[in-house]
DNA sequence: TACTATTTGTACTGCATGTACAATTTCATC
DNA sequence: GATGAAATTGTACATGCAGTACAAATAGTA
């Protein structure tokens, strides 16, 4: 990217988790960044837009820590799990996504508003699905509460520790404590079957947010490649055969079967595939 | 109070509710309600003020609300308190409060800030104080993380239906869902005797905002008020001299434990006052 | 009616976003 | 090193907002 632009973009990031967006203004980000008004407003139409493409960058720096942590590891291994949400917070954190998003919530931009929202959706999204791939399939139809429950009371907790400017307690551990709730809330619905949000509501609502083939197929790929870092030649071959095979018009599922048959720590995997080709 | 300055509050209030905070300037306030900037500028010294009166407004119909849903039933009454919660929510929810907090959080104004923090921290102590009355003291140890998974929970489900802007689930089921969990949980940290943030974090951290001396004896006359709707002339003496006895320098122990032993619903009330009492 | 307090209208300061554009600098290419 | 295109700068300007100041008008009251 140009060196102009990522210049503004890393001081107004800064800026932004200092001061807050709200009251940084852009000639505090001109003065910053040693540029001109006329040049701020050759690459960013506005402040607004200047904090979409920073929150893009915060995404994706996330997506691909998230996907780091777990290389080596199988999905459903609950450590996993717990460093990726360690690391997600860590970064929500650090970049005072918190505040942030508050304010664009309150605030009158709409691009901004949408941009928060389907954040909001996707993340929520991707933890009721890895909630699945760790608890398996019989948790499916409590996976959204689930969600919503874990999520909620993690969030709150930390937002008690924000307000009361309270260092005491580690994120790690916050996290760790809601991972043991989450057991006996499992117990919990399933014994009594209760469910209030149900697992399809996002298909219903919100078809785009939804996973739609196109996305499990890139979850999948993504999956894959994570399994081919340190995987032995062979591994690698059948892994290869599937990346290749999955995005072919129709794949041949009695062959894809029987190759997930051979593949090391395939449980996971083998869940998405089946998914995937039985839609 | 003031007439003109009602009228400001109803005509900004509703903006406010309509547009959101910032988005409503001090000119859309003085053309909704009809008046000259040197009017406002008598009654108030900015917009934020404006919103700390209107704030403070709610919370005491608030208040007032939830204590009149509790008249002639018992404390321990857990419909009472689903009742409660429903209210609460339901102001919060007409009055547009999540995203005029949220807003109030990312801006700069200080006090806003300070009264938007304090209001949250009064009302996750009021959960807290809520549910060991309604749970038993047992559960004092856990309470404060109980109260934190079921804030936690049941906002981020109306979060998420507002943010789809899905109305198909009520304000009722969710809080009854949310309840129906507790439960579970209750049961869940008991038998393993896991606590994250201890009952005495209020105590530690804020002295302010925990139940001071004078905060329980309000809490105690609030709740003798309230029993006293309806009673008989018997029960409202034997009511009337505890509230005399308990604003007394040294009250007599003695001579109030046997009052409160011929008290009708006398368990909620007891255990305040012996609380009261003993410290 | 006369006195007082409230209310109004208007004009002003100061700061913010955002536009427009001519002047200047930078930089690759010849 | 000269040249021309592209990037950058500085400046002036339009607009809208919060908040101040104050003289003039109005309403309420005794």
């Amino acid at each position: 990217m140009n060196s102009r632009k990522r210049q503004v973009m890393v001081a107004a990031h800064a800026l932004f988790v200092e001061k807050g967006y709200a009251a940084t203004s852009i000639q505090d980000i001109l003065d910053a960044s040693h540029i001109s008004k006329g040049t701020f407003y050759n690459y960013f139409s506005s402040k607004s837009e200047l904090l979409i493409n920073i929150l893009e960058d915060i995404k994706t720096e996330t997506k691909k820590q998230r996907l780091s942590v777990l290389s080596g590891r199988q999905a459903s291994d609950l450590i996993g799990f717990s460093d990726q949400l360690v690391i997600t917070m860590e970064v929500n954190k650090r970049n005072n996504l918190f505040i942030l998003f508050q304010g664009v919530f309150a605030s009158e931009e709409e691009e901004l508003k949408q941009l928060v929202k389907r954040h909001y959706l996707e993340e929520l999204k991707w933890i009721q699905s890895r909630i699945i791939e760790l608890y398996g399939k019989k948790v499916k139809p409590y996976s959204l509460d689930l969600s919503l429950i874990f999520l909620g009371s993690v969030q709150q907790m930390i937002h008690l520790f924000m307000v009361t400017k309270s260092e005491s307690i580690e994120l790690k551990e916050i996290i760790a404590y809601g991972l043991r709730r989450m057991d006996g809330t499992i117990a919990d619905v399933q014994s009594s079957e209760d469910i209030l949000v149900g697992e399809w509501f996002f298909d219903k609502c919100f078809p785009e947010i939804a996973l739609s083939k196109e996305h499990k197929r890139k979850n999948i790929l993504e999956r894959i490649n994570v399994m081919q870092q340190g995987a032995s030649p062979k591994q690698k071959e059948l892994l290869g055969f599937l990346q290749n095979e999955i995005k072919v018009t129709k794949p041949r599922a009695a062959v894809i079967e029987a190759v997930l048959g051979v593949i090391d720590g395939r449980e996971d995997l083998a869940d998405l595939v089946i998914d995937y080709l039985h839609e």
